[in-house]
DNA sequence: CTGAAAGCGCTAACAC
DNA sequence: GTGTTAGCGCTTTCAG
């Protein structure tokens, strides 16, 4: 491939003159910007980003780490993260680390590699250690939707599951639910505890014991959902509502009810963490907290891109929380009211 | 950040031997070995991959274009590629295209610059324009899902859009309907046009005169979809079937059937090509024909891989197409027997 | 307004 | 088994 020197050469220009064309710097005569455009187009020229890169020791290149693009909720996620990264002239490098942490620290270790300019991260292990290294160098980290344990002075975007699981809880608890069951994701991610924990603040509010045997730590998958509902239909008393810790959880839950014989909500109430997507659009059924995911991704990334460009001034820690919406539909049983909260409104706790 | 001459002076050893040990390079003495990872644990060194490329002349990153990763489609091919990717220890840059053919210029653009080692291409173009420097430079590129115009020699993978589409109407035709309405992406991408040709020998075969203003061509978006709907059911004798395009056209037209009062499939059958995920495993409404997307992208990307590792060797012309499986459920109204063809058949046409 | 020289971090080729 | 040299393509000084 042609070379900057190449496009000099065939300009008699220096490669200098070059470089200054092609980076738009004025103090380039009309007329030798011409020649230089000219023998660039001939060529067929492209400039050689890493190279550049490599001197500016600059990528414009930020990693993003999630557990699955097939997840709606990453998707759109990613979407938000992408298109504001492309904005900001910005690439994005993706990864899927499947909620395993050994993936997690692989692909951390391959963005360092790459000398990526930031990180935003939903951390499968909400441990630190995997980010030794980031936090070592410095490199701008934004963490999204999830905490991580003893990590403080890190700029976190998230929505506030306690709140949700709250909301969605009381609503199973107004429609007169008292035996409800939730599975929600590893023990590991913030996720799942603050949604457990809503979820008990609720209950206890309301004045019902909570029963441990109804609280069902697994995965964030399909697989789980349907394993551990499965697991809270076949105990003596089962419960007669089941809030799914998040979409996928949800959408095994529905399998596993059905296969039992049962149906939503007739039999049973079911009511999900975060919409799932195309079904709400063509069928919508059921009864979600929805967090204004896009708009995460979007915060996260501006936040890491001032973080990027601006590496000492902003020195205090950000927290953005995005308020969760509940939307009433039918999958718990009767329709009470529209119960809808405000949504994508930010608090910004500096 | 350290770099290798950093280790090599803690290390007491050149930055040649250092480069030896991280790449497993055997002729290093177990003991130096031993002093080299020392100091490179003790600084936290990690290597810096594109100063690696820079001299290797090789990015062991790929780039894939496609239109939006928030369609469940190109989500799952994006993460067949991603996984073989991955596996083969190569790296992955996503490109949203949103139909775009200037968007689609602009990351062909920004990938050369990367010198990404090849280019896995869902067109939206449907045009060998921008492709030019790529292929005056011989940069390995494998399409999917699409073909390009006056476009041979290229390596490709998709599914047989043409057959899908006859099987669709078809079935639709068996059914007893005989003004059937579809709705497909833009004439510039070959599946909208394949799509139209197996739904017209469809018809033909029935005898059934085909109607110019049954045929509408747009974006395979919801919106589209939505839009055109109303229009196909605004004509004076409206169709009883819709054929929607894709997904999204048809979560489009479910929408604007709703909207308008009617029912599917009792007021109007509606069918898909290929399906939509997470709708059809809580509510398996869709009567539709699916192609195996994730094997698409895993076939592409080894096919790639071995034109990258490979450069001269295999010279001919790789096409392959996968077959499609009609899936029959209920939103074509009453389930005539379960037609479900064989998928994930591979013809290699070589 | 333009050019020459130096160096970013790494490895291939060749010496020792 | 280990070190030296040179160069990948570009931009940043600093001269002219």
């Amino acid at each position: 491939m042609p070379t900057i020197y190449d496009v000099a050469e065939r300009a008699r220009v220096s490669a200098m003159t070059v470089s200054r064309v092609i980076n738009g710097k004025r103090d380039v005569k009309p007329e030798t910007r011409e020649k230089v455009l000219k023998a660039i187009e001939e060529l067929g020229y492209v400039p050689n980003s890493f190279a550049r890169s490599f001197v500016l020791q600059k990528t414009s290149t930020i990693g993003l780490v999630i557990s699955d693009v097939t997840n709606p909720f990453f998707t759109t996620l990613a979407r938000g993260v992408e298109d504001t990264a492309m904005k900001n002239q910005f690439n994005v490098i993706l990864c899927n680390t499947d909620e395993d942490q050994e993936k997690e620290q692989i692909y951390l270790e391959v963005l360092l590699r790459k000398r990526i300019d930031g990180i935003i991260l939903a951390s499968a292990s909400g441990k630190k250690g995997p980010l030794k290294n980031i936090l070592m160098r410095n490199i701008p980290l934004v963490l999204v939707d999830r905490k991580i344990e003893y990590l403080d002075g890190v700029d976190i975007v998230r929505g506030d599951s306690e709140l949700g699981a709250y909301l969605l809880t009381k609503h199973l608890i107004n429609l007169g639910h008292r035996r409800i069951g939730i599975i929600v994701g590893s023990k590991n991610i913030s996720t799942a505890t603050d949604r457990v924990e809503g979820y008990k603040r609720a209950l206890v509010e309301a004045g019902i014991p909570i029963e441990e045997e109804l609280i069902k730590f697994g995965k964030y998958s399909k697989e789980d959902g349907y394993k551990l509902t499965k697991e809270l239909l076949s105990i003596k008393r089962p419960p007669t509502a089941i809030f799914g810790g998040n979409n996928f959880v949800a959408i095994g839950a529905v399998k596993a009810i059905r296969d039992l014989g049962l149906r939503v909500p007739e039999d049973i109430a079911l009511v999900s963490f975060d919409d799932i997507e195309t079904l709400s659009e063509v069928y919508p059924f059921f009864t979600v907290v929805t967090q204004p995911v896009y708009t995460m991704g979007v915060i996260a990334t501006e936040l890491l891109i001032r973080r990027i460009e601006n590496r000492d001034k902003i020195k205090e820690r950000r927290e953005v929380v995005l308020q969760p919406e509940l939307i009433v539909r039918e999958s718990a049983g009767e329709k009470l009211k529209e119960e809808v909260m405000e949504g994508e409104k930010v608090i910004d706790k500096v």
